[in-house]
RNA sequence: GGGCCGUUAGCUCAACUGGCAGAGCAGGAGACUCUUAAUCUCAAGGUUGAAGGUUCGAGUCCUUCACGGCCCA
C-alpha cells in the first residue's frame, strides 16, 4: 500500500513534478469561497476564480471529468475538473493523486445543478504527496486507541473532534477574557520546583545536572501565586499545567490544566460568587447558553449554585454525621469498616465525599467547610471549630473547582505543615512536605484572600458533552 | 490493583455448535463529462495483537502476556 504510493511519487518527480513544494500563493479561505458564492442559483456559473488548497479527501471519476472534495482548516469544497478545460494530461495526473494528497487548486466559482457550490479546475499543483492511506472516508476513524495515540489522523477523518479542540480553545480565550476584564494579572510561575506543594498529590520527579539536584513539576501553582499576593500583585491568576504521579482515568491525567486565581481582600463566599459568574459567562460566550446537557440531563449553570456543607452532604447520602465521629477508628466504625493504617480521619471523610456524594452532585452545587485535616493551606473558619473555609464545587458528578479563604496566619500554617509531616510519617505519600521558604512569605503578611482553582480539562468536559477528559486532551497520556 | 468486554486486510466490520478467513470503503486495471457514501466490470490484498497449550483440525477452546474500552477499588 505504502510502496504503491511511493512508486507514484517517483513517477511524479519523472515527470519533472515537485512532491513537496515549499510554497503556495494567494490562498483564499475554503470557507471564504462558501461565503462569497452560497447564495448563486442551481447550475450557475461565474467568473470569479479563486485559489484554495488542502487535502483531498474523496473523489468521483467520470471518465474525461471528475469531482473531487477538497478539505483545508476551514471547510471542504467540491472541485469539478474536465479534460476539456484543465486539459487531457493534467487531468490524467490530478485525477491519479491519491486520497490524503495535498494539492493547490485555482478555479472559478459555481454551483451545479444538484446546487453544489464547487470550483471549476482550472489549474493544480501538489503541495504535498501522503505515502499512508487516510481513515475511512465514510465511517471516519473511530478505534479509540488510535484516535488518541494518532490524534493528526482523528483531527483529519473526524470534524467533530476538531470543532471539539476548537470548543476547547474558546474556552480558555473566555476564561482568560474574564479575569482579565476583572482586573486579574496573568503571571507564570515555575514548573520545575524545588519544592512541591499546594495539593494532596504524589508528584513527578526529575533531576537537574547542572546544579545536580532532583526538582519536582509542579502539582499546584497555589504557593507561588500567594507569594505574589503577598507581593502586593492583588488579583493573580496563572492557566498551565500542573503533573500529578497518579492513575489514568475518566476525569484524571497525569498531566493537565489548571487554572488558579487569588484575590486579595476577598474571602471564600467572594471566590464563590466568582466562578459561579464566570463559568455560567464562559459557558454564555461558547454556547451562547448557561444551559448543558450530561447524559440527558439538562443543567443549569447561572447562578446561584446550590449551597451545602460538607457535613449536611454527607450527611444526606449516608445518615452519617462526620463531626459526630472526630477520630479515625470512631469514624470507620461508623461507616462499618476498618481503616488502613495509611488513612487519617481526614482521608475517610475524603472518601465519603467522592464515593457517596460527588456521583449524585449533578446540579451545580458548592460543597461548604471541610475538616481542617483536608485543607492545610485554608484558614480556619470564622465559626465552626475543627473545619475550614473552604468549597468543591461540582457539576455534572464531578468536582470542578475548589477554593478556600487562604491561610495566612504563619504560626497556623507551620502547625498544619506539621501535621503533614505526620500523615507523610503515616505513609500518606500525598502528604504536604514542609516549605520553610513559603512560611518566610507568609510571615511578611499575606492579606486576607480568596483563592480558587479550577480544573479547564473538566469545565471542557461540560462545555462539550464529552465523557471523557482524555477526549478533551489532545494527547492523553497511553502505556506504551 | 480487581472484574467484564475487545484486538481479524490501510479503515469500518462479518465468519452458527471448532471444519477452505469474507464484505464495503481505500489501493490496482478498465468504462463513464453534473457526481457527492457516484455507478459498473475485472484482478489483488491476511503471521486473525504476541507466546504457549488442547485437537486430525483453532479466528473460535485453555493458559500467560501486551494494548485499549467500560465498571469497581
Amino acid at each position: 500500500m505504502i510502496a504503491e504510493r511511493r512508486e507514484k511519487l517517483e513517477q511524479l518527480r519523472a515527470e519533472g513534478i515537485d512532491p513537496y513544494p515549499p510554497d503556495f500563493d494567494g490562498r483564499t479561505e475554503i470557507a471564504v469561497v462558501h461565503a462569497a458564492h452560497d447564495d448563486l442559483e442551481d447550475g450557475e456559473e461565474t467568473e470569479a476564480a479563486y485559489r484554495v488548497a488542502g487535502r483531498i479527501a474523496a473523489r468521483r471519476g467520470h471518465g474525461k471529468a471528475a469531482f473531487i472534495d477538497l478539505v483545508d482548516g476551514s471547510g471542504r469544497i467540491q472541485l469539478h475538473s474536465r479534460a476539456d478545460v484543465v486539459g487531457e494530461r493534467q487531468h490524467e495526473l490530478l485525477t491519479g493523486l491519491d486520497l490524503g494528497d495535498i494539492v493547490g487548486v485555482e478555479g472559478t466559482a459555481f454551483k451545479t445543478r444538484r446546487g453544489e457550490l464547487s470550483l471549476r479546475v482550472a489549474g493544480w499543483t501538489l503541495l504535498a504527496k501522503s505515502l499512508r492511506p487516510p481513515p475511512d472516508k465514510f465511517h471516519g476513524l473511530e478505534d479509540t486507541e488510535l484516535r488518541f495515540r494518532h490524534r493528526e489522523l482523528d483531527l483529519i477523518a473526524n470534524p467533530e473532534t476538531r470543532e471539539l479542540f476548537y470548543r476547547r480553545r474558546a474556552t480558555i480565550a473566555a476564561v482568560r477574557a474574564h479575569l482579565d476584564a476583572e482586573g486579574f494579572v496573568e503571571v507564570e510561575t515555575p514548573v520545575l520546583q524545588p519544592l512541591y506543594g499546594g495539593a494532596l498529590a504524589r508528584p513527578f520527579t526529575t533531576h537537574h545536572n547542572a546544579l545536580d539536584r532532583d526538582l519536582y513539576l509542579r502539582i499546584a501553582t497555589e504557593l507561588y501565586l500567594k507569594r505574589l499576593i503577598v507581593g502586593g500583585i492583588d488579583r493573580v491568576y496563572e492557566l498551565g499545567k500542573d503533573f500529578r504521579n497518579e492513575g489514568v482515568s475518566y476525569k484524571h491525567n497525569p498531566e493537565f490544566t489548571m487554572l488558579e486565581w487569588y484575590e486579595a481582600y476577598a474571602d471564600y463566599a467572594d471566590a464563590a460568587e466568582r466562578l459561579e459568574r464566570l463559568v455560567a459567562g464562559v459557558a454564555e460566550a461558547v454556547l451562547g447558553t448557561t444551559r448543558v446537557e450530561r447524559d440527558g440531563v439538562e443543567i443549569e449553570l447561572s447562578p446561584p449554585w446550590r449551597r451545602l456543607t460538607l457535613r449536611e452532604a454527607i450527611r444526606e447520602r449516608t445518615g452519617i454525621d462526620v463531626l459526630e465521629h472526630p477520630t479515625r477508628e470512631a469514624l470507620a466504625a461508623a461507616m462499618g469498616s476498618e481503616p488502613t493504617p495509611k488513612e487519617g480521619w481526614g482521608k475517610l471523610v475524603d472518601g465519603l465525599l467522592s464515593k457517596e456524594v460527588e456521583p449524585n452532585l449533578i446540579e451545580p452545587t458548592f460543597v461548604l467547610d471541610y475538616p481542617v485535616e483536608m485543607s492545610p493551606f485554608a484558614k480556619r473558619h470564622r465559626s465552626e471549630e475543627g473545619l475550614v473555609e473552604r468549597w468543591e464545587a461540582y457539576v455534572g458528578g464531578f468536582e470542578i473547582a475548589n477554593a478556600f479563604t487562604e491561610l495566612n496566619d504563619p504560626d497556623d500554617q507551620r502547625h498544619r505543615f506539621e501535621q503533614q509531616a505526620e500523615e507523610l510519617r503515616r505513609g500518606d505519600e500525598e502528604a504536604q512536605p514542609f516549605d520553610e521558604s513559603y512560611l518566610r512569605a507568609l510571615e511578611h503578611g499575606m492579606p486576607p484572600t480568596g483563592g480558587v482553582g479550577l480544573g479547564i480539562d473538566r469545565l471542557v468536559m461540560l462545555l462539550t458533552g464529552a465523557r471523557s477528559l482524555r477526549e478533551v486532551v489532545l494527547f492523553p497520556a497511553m502505556r506504551s
